[in-house]
DNA sequence: ACACCTATATCACTTTATGATATATTCCCA
DNA sequence: TGGGAATATATCATAAAGTGATATAGGTGT
Protein backbone atom coordinates (compact mmCIF):
# COMPACT_ATOMS: atom_id res chain seq x y z
CA UNK A 1 0.00 0.00 0.00
CA UNK A 2 0.85 3.83 0.02
CA UNK A 3 1.34 6.80 -1.66
CA UNK A 4 0.29 8.99 0.86
CA UNK A 5 0.97 8.59 4.74
CA UNK A 6 -1.16 6.34 6.19
CA UNK A 7 -0.68 5.50 9.08
CA UNK A 8 0.49 1.29 9.99
CA UNK A 9 -2.00 0.11 12.43
CA UNK A 10 0.80 0.27 15.28
CA UNK A 11 1.15 3.63 14.51
CA UNK A 12 -2.62 4.43 14.60
CA UNK A 13 -3.63 2.42 17.75
CA UNK A 14 -0.06 4.03 19.81
CA UNK A 15 -1.12 7.59 18.39
CA UNK A 16 -5.10 7.01 19.16
CA UNK A 17 -3.78 6.35 22.55
CA UNK A 18 -1.99 9.61 22.79
CA UNK A 19 -5.12 12.26 22.13
CA UNK A 20 -4.26 12.15 26.00
CA UNK A 21 -0.83 12.83 27.71
CA UNK A 22 0.65 9.09 29.04
CA UNK A 23 3.84 7.06 28.80
CA UNK A 24 4.94 4.14 26.92
CA UNK A 25 4.10 1.38 28.81
CA UNK A 26 0.69 2.81 29.48
CA UNK A 27 0.31 2.56 25.93
CA UNK A 28 0.94 -1.04 25.98
CA UNK A 29 -1.35 -1.70 28.85
CA UNK A 30 -4.65 0.44 27.31
CA UNK A 31 -3.98 -1.24 24.04
CA UNK A 32 -3.72 -4.93 25.44
CA UNK A 33 -6.83 -3.59 28.00
CA UNK A 34 -9.48 -2.14 25.45
CA UNK A 35 -8.55 -5.07 22.69
CA UNK A 36 -8.85 -7.72 25.47
CA UNK A 37 -5.84 -8.82 24.93
CA UNK A 38 -5.79 -9.70 20.99
CA UNK A 39 -3.55 -6.96 20.32
CA UNK A 40 -0.49 -6.45 22.04
CA UNK A 41 2.44 -4.15 21.02
CA UNK A 42 5.64 -5.08 23.05
CA UNK A 43 8.30 -2.93 24.44
CA UNK A 44 10.38 -3.32 20.80
CA UNK A 45 7.23 -1.93 18.49
CA UNK A 46 6.67 0.87 21.24
CA UNK A 47 9.88 2.11 21.38
CA UNK A 48 10.91 1.88 17.65
CA UNK A 49 7.67 3.69 17.18
CA UNK A 50 7.43 6.05 20.01
CA UNK A 51 11.12 7.26 18.40
CA UNK A 52 9.81 7.47 14.73
CA UNK A 53 6.66 9.83 15.65
CA UNK A 54 8.98 12.03 17.84
CA UNK A 55 11.21 12.82 14.92
CA UNK A 56 7.93 13.01 12.25
CA UNK A 57 6.59 15.43 14.81
CA UNK A 58 3.29 13.92 15.41
CA UNK A 59 3.99 13.14 19.02
CA UNK A 60 5.82 15.73 21.49
CA UNK A 61 7.42 15.10 25.37
CA UNK A 62 5.14 16.09 27.21
CA UNK A 63 5.28 18.20 30.79
CA UNK A 64 5.00 15.91 34.06
CA UNK A 65 7.74 13.45 32.37
CA UNK A 66 10.01 12.85 34.81
CA UNK A 67 13.10 10.69 34.34
CA UNK A 68 11.76 7.54 35.46
CA UNK A 69 8.37 8.03 32.83
CA UNK A 70 8.16 9.81 29.90
CA UNK A 71 5.22 11.21 28.76
CA UNK A 72 3.73 12.23 25.52
CA UNK A 73 1.16 13.70 23.45
CA UNK A 74 -0.05 14.40 20.36
CA UNK A 75 1.01 17.44 18.74
CA UNK A 76 -1.34 19.61 16.37
CA UNK A 77 0.49 17.87 13.46
CA UNK A 78 -0.06 14.64 14.77
CA UNK A 79 -3.60 15.10 15.54
CA UNK A 80 -4.39 15.73 12.15
CA UNK A 81 -2.92 12.72 10.78
CA UNK A 82 -4.51 10.47 13.12
CA UNK A 83 -8.14 12.79 11.93
CA UNK A 84 -6.96 12.13 8.32
CA UNK A 85 -5.85 8.19 9.41
CA UNK A 86 -9.11 7.75 10.39
CA UNK A 87 -11.28 8.54 7.47
CA UNK A 88 -9.07 6.83 4.87
CA UNK A 89 -9.74 3.63 7.84
CA UNK A 90 -13.22 4.03 7.87
CA UNK A 91 -13.80 3.92 3.97
CA UNK A 92 -11.37 0.73 4.20
CA UNK A 93 -14.54 -0.48 6.71
CA UNK A 94 -17.27 0.37 4.47
CA UNK A 95 -15.60 -1.10 1.24
CA UNK A 96 -15.30 -5.03 3.36
CA UNK A 97 -18.35 -4.50 4.55
CA UNK A 98 -20.39 -3.27 1.46
CA UNK A 99 -18.93 -6.41 -0.01
CA UNK A 100 -19.26 -8.78 1.98
CA UNK A 101 -23.15 -7.47 2.27
CA UNK A 102 -23.46 -7.84 -1.64
CA UNK A 103 -21.59 -11.66 -1.35
CA UNK A 104 -24.49 -12.92 1.15
CA UNK A 105 -27.20 -11.88 -1.65
CA UNK B 1 1.53 -5.39 16.80
CA UNK B 2 0.23 -8.79 16.97
CA UNK B 3 -0.63 -11.61 19.01
CA UNK B 4 -3.68 -13.27 16.80
CA UNK B 5 -3.92 -12.76 12.75
CA UNK B 6 -4.31 -9.62 12.52
CA UNK B 7 -4.67 -8.46 8.87
CA UNK B 8 -2.30 -5.81 7.26
CA UNK B 9 -3.56 -3.01 5.74
CA UNK B 10 -3.04 -4.36 2.21
CA UNK B 11 -4.24 -7.78 2.99
CA UNK B 12 -7.26 -6.09 4.38
CA UNK B 13 -8.01 -4.36 0.88
CA UNK B 14 -7.64 -7.12 -1.35
CA UNK B 15 -9.93 -9.53 0.71
CA UNK B 16 -12.44 -6.89 0.80
CA UNK B 17 -12.18 -6.62 -2.99
CA UNK B 18 -12.49 -10.70 -3.21
CA UNK B 19 -15.58 -10.35 -1.60
CA UNK B 20 -16.42 -10.80 -5.10
CA UNK B 21 -14.27 -12.62 -7.65
CA UNK B 22 -11.84 -10.44 -9.55
CA UNK B 23 -8.48 -10.74 -10.99
CA UNK B 24 -5.33 -8.61 -9.50
CA UNK B 25 -5.64 -5.76 -11.70
CA UNK B 26 -9.01 -5.21 -11.52
CA UNK B 27 -8.30 -5.32 -7.42
CA UNK B 28 -5.51 -2.83 -8.01
CA UNK B 29 -7.91 -0.47 -9.99
CA UNK B 30 -10.88 -1.05 -7.83
CA UNK B 31 -8.51 0.01 -4.94
CA UNK B 32 -7.14 3.21 -6.40
CA UNK B 33 -11.02 3.99 -7.88
CA UNK B 34 -12.95 3.74 -4.44
CA UNK B 35 -9.97 5.53 -2.34
CA UNK B 36 -9.89 8.68 -4.83
CA UNK B 37 -5.90 7.29 -5.84
CA UNK B 38 -4.77 7.72 -1.54
CA UNK B 39 -4.61 4.06 -1.77
CA UNK B 40 -2.24 2.12 -4.32
CA UNK B 41 -1.14 -1.08 -4.38
CA UNK B 42 1.41 -1.65 -6.69
CA UNK B 43 2.13 -5.23 -8.70
CA UNK B 44 4.92 -6.18 -5.71
CA UNK B 45 3.06 -5.90 -3.25
CA UNK B 46 -0.29 -7.78 -5.09
CA UNK B 47 0.94 -10.57 -6.28
CA UNK B 48 3.15 -11.25 -3.10
CA UNK B 49 -0.17 -11.06 -1.26
CA UNK B 50 -2.10 -12.78 -3.20
CA UNK B 51 0.48 -15.48 -3.15
CA UNK B 52 0.51 -15.39 0.66
CA UNK B 53 -3.58 -15.41 0.60
CA UNK B 54 -3.24 -18.83 -1.41
CA UNK B 55 -0.72 -20.50 0.81
CA UNK B 56 -2.93 -19.61 3.66
CA UNK B 57 -6.36 -20.80 1.99
CA UNK B 58 -7.91 -17.43 2.35
CA UNK B 59 -8.58 -17.12 -1.37
CA UNK B 60 -8.59 -20.01 -3.83
CA UNK B 61 -8.43 -19.32 -7.83
CA UNK B 62 -12.13 -19.05 -8.79
CA UNK B 63 -13.05 -20.71 -11.97
CA UNK B 64 -13.36 -18.86 -14.92
CA UNK B 65 -9.59 -17.97 -14.84
CA UNK B 66 -8.02 -18.15 -18.55
CA UNK B 67 -5.00 -18.29 -18.84
CA UNK B 68 -4.90 -14.27 -19.35
CA UNK B 69 -6.51 -13.42 -16.38
CA UNK B 70 -6.40 -15.15 -13.23
CA UNK B 71 -9.24 -14.88 -10.76
CA UNK B 72 -9.26 -15.23 -7.29
CA UNK B 73 -12.04 -15.34 -4.47
CA UNK B 74 -12.50 -15.55 -0.30
CA UNK B 75 -12.78 -19.08 0.51
CA UNK B 76 -15.39 -19.79 3.99
CA UNK B 77 -12.04 -19.29 6.31
CA UNK B 78 -11.09 -16.05 4.26
CA UNK B 79 -14.62 -14.60 4.46
CA UNK B 80 -14.50 -15.47 8.63
CA UNK B 81 -11.07 -13.93 8.97
CA UNK B 82 -12.07 -10.86 6.97
CA UNK B 83 -15.27 -10.62 9.17
CA UNK B 84 -12.79 -11.31 12.58
CA UNK B 85 -10.83 -8.48 11.69
CA UNK B 86 -13.38 -5.59 10.11
CA UNK B 87 -14.52 -6.30 14.42
CA UNK B 88 -11.09 -5.37 15.13
CA UNK B 89 -10.92 -2.53 12.73
CA UNK B 90 -13.84 -0.93 13.70
CA UNK B 91 -12.47 -0.99 17.66
CA UNK B 92 -9.28 0.47 16.94
CA UNK B 93 -11.69 3.02 14.86
CA UNK B 94 -13.73 3.81 18.34
CA UNK B 95 -10.77 3.93 20.57
CA UNK B 96 -9.21 6.66 18.32
CA UNK B 97 -12.62 8.52 17.96
CA UNK B 98 -13.20 8.46 21.82
CA UNK B 99 -9.80 9.42 22.55
CA UNK B 100 -10.37 13.01 20.03
CA UNK B 101 -13.67 13.73 20.71
CA UNK B 102 -12.34 13.93 24.67
CA UNK B 103 -9.73 15.77 24.08
CA UNK B 104 -11.49 18.57 22.66
CA UNK B 105 -13.70 19.21 25.86
C1' DA C 1 15.79 -8.93 51.56
C1' DC C 2 13.53 -10.30 47.71
C1' DA C 3 9.95 -10.92 44.52
C1' DC C 4 7.16 -8.48 41.50
C1' DC C 5 5.42 -4.76 38.83
C1' DT C 6 6.53 -0.58 36.42
C1' DA C 7 9.30 1.51 32.88
C1' DT C 8 12.50 2.33 29.15
C1' DA C 9 15.85 0.69 25.87
C1' DT C 10 18.39 -1.85 22.12
C1' DC C 11 20.15 -5.69 19.17
C1' DA C 12 19.52 -8.98 15.76
C1' DC C 13 16.31 -11.20 13.10
C1' DT C 14 12.04 -11.94 10.46
C1' DT C 15 8.32 -10.39 7.95
C1' DT C 16 6.20 -7.12 4.82
C1' DA C 17 6.02 -3.82 1.33
C1' DT C 18 7.56 -1.81 -2.84
C1' DG C 19 10.24 0.46 -6.97
C1' DA C 20 11.93 -1.07 -10.99
C1' DT C 21 11.64 -3.84 -14.51
C1' DA C 22 10.24 -7.64 -17.73
C1' DT C 23 7.00 -9.92 -20.65
C1' DA C 24 2.85 -10.86 -23.25
C1' DT C 25 -1.80 -9.97 -24.80
C1' DT C 26 -5.70 -7.20 -26.34
C1' DC C 27 -7.90 -2.98 -27.94
C1' DC C 28 -8.45 0.97 -30.63
C1' DC C 29 -7.84 4.19 -34.16
C1' DA C 30 -5.21 6.80 -37.52
C1' DT D 1 -2.15 -2.71 -40.44
C1' DG D 2 0.73 -1.41 -37.28
C1' DG D 3 1.85 0.70 -33.22
C1' DG D 4 0.87 2.99 -28.83
C1' DA D 5 -2.07 2.56 -24.68
C1' DA D 6 -4.26 -0.26 -21.53
C1' DT D 7 -4.64 -4.84 -19.59
C1' DA D 8 -2.45 -8.46 -17.02
C1' DT D 9 0.88 -11.19 -14.44
C1' DA D 10 5.40 -11.88 -12.56
C1' DT D 11 9.98 -11.43 -10.09
C1' DC D 12 14.24 -9.43 -8.12
C1' DA D 13 16.59 -6.73 -5.02
C1' DT D 14 16.00 -3.58 -1.57
C1' DA D 15 13.76 -0.86 1.95
C1' DA D 16 10.72 -0.45 5.71
C1' DA D 17 8.38 -2.27 9.60
C1' DG D 18 7.66 -5.30 13.43
C1' DT D 19 9.21 -8.21 17.11
C1' DG D 20 11.39 -11.86 20.44
C1' DA D 21 14.82 -11.81 23.50
C1' DT D 22 17.22 -9.58 26.57
C1' DA D 23 19.14 -5.86 29.62
C1' DT D 24 18.71 -2.46 33.09
C1' DA D 25 16.79 -0.10 36.94
C1' DG D 26 13.42 2.22 40.11
C1' DG D 27 8.82 1.04 43.10
C1' DT D 28 6.16 -1.26 46.19
C1' DG D 29 4.62 -4.54 49.43
C1' DT D 30 5.47 -8.11 52.75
Amino acid sequence: MKKSEQLTDSMFYIMAALTKPRHGYAIMSLIEETTGGVITIGPASMYTIIKKLLTQEWIYLHDGSDSRRKTYLLTEKGRKALEEDLKLRKQMIQLAETGLKEAEE
